[in-house]
DNA sequence: ACCTGAACACCGTTCAAGT
DNA sequence: ACCTGAACACCGTTCAAGT
């Protein structure tokens, strides 16, 4: 089928957004760039995403499958494995242009978006906390799920900052990882 | 004086833009939106902070510069005082609109300013880290001083990350108490 | 010294018009 | 179904002109 061999619009539209977001945020997002980089003209990315926020939603969504995916691969692992790679994908971020979690960004920039989007963001979050969760109770085996929850809620909001901070200092990847050590060190990551 | 009983232009611009930015980012920031709120053109605005980047400059100098008062006010107390208001700090954003550190935003939309405001942003982090390092040179006596510096970095990366996402729950205080509390009981923040 | 109106090239958005 | 040119009200920025 055509459809299949050439390149969907749709995607195309999707995939570069997503790189830009990463890069510089919603607000900082150009539909007349977008459509340049595409080969399009912007009125065209409006037939596909009528509003910016319509794109900024399709973006967490399938930001928050993709995720989901990494989950899936990462949960028959062992504890050290699964947490490893966890760990991992916050800092493969830093070697593309210091790019940011999507959700870092939707959350510092949640005021430009339309309150139907705190749920979408709300998903995003659920996503990461439910992985935590099981993968912290692989090594804290009889400890009760509402401190399984608390954990998870803030061995995620620990990563996002140090991923914020390293970010402010000129995507030093190793800022990160010092950041990292830390929080194992002390004990917040088992 | 004259120029002591008026409002400041200059002053106001600050103020304004302070909160305009802690509320929405800099990217959304409008020259002509704090022009109107202070009432005056936006051709003004660029009198005094010809661009943006000035603007913003400015905004975080200044900004550091208050936490540097709030420091010395802390300096003197015990550790879980000095600690405990430092921690005040950061939830006191929620109780005005689901603000956001200003050091914060800047992270995240560092791409969106020049070169020259690295070290501007660099210098804000700077000052958060030596504050935490006496605080828990208080509590921590025989530490080394790097060790106590990377736990100091630890820190505020983790409470920068607890308001992101409390910030993206909707301003949920709660949600940033909890996380803090995981981040005691762990023994991350000692 | 401080402010302004007008212009510039940008922006998201809309819509009638094309294929 | 998908794309486009043109228009709209916005944006940061510049500058000659005002006081």
């Amino acid at each position: 089928m055509k459809a299949e061999t050439r390149v969907d619009t749709k995607e195309a539209i999707l995939s570069a957004a997503r790189s830009s977001v990463q890069r510089n945020g919603y607000n900082a997002l150009s539909y007349r760039d977008l459509a340049a980089e595409i080969g399009i003209k912007s009125a065209s990315v409006h037939y596909h995403f009528p509003a910016k926020a319509d794109l900024a939603e399709a973006l967490v969504d399938r930001y928050r499958e993709d995720a989901g995916k990494i989950f899936q691969g990462l949960a028959d692992k062992s504890y050290d494995e699964a947490m490893g790679g966890y760990i991992a994908l916050f800092r493969s971020f830093f070697d593309d242009c210091n790019q940011m979690c999507l959700g870092g960004f939707m959350s510092a920039e949640i005021t430009a978006l339309p309150e139907k989007m705190t749920g979408t963001v709300a998903a995003f979050y659920a996503a990461h906390i439910e992985f935590l969760r099981d993968t912290l109770s692989k090594k804290l085996r009889g400890a009760a799920a509402k401190d399984l929850d608390e954990r998870a809620q803030a061995i995620f909001a620990a990563l996002e900052g140090a991923q914020l901070i390293a970010r402010g200092r000129g995507g030093d990847a190793t800022v990160f990882d010092r950041i990292v050590t830390s929080y194992r060190a002390t004990g917040l990551i088992p």
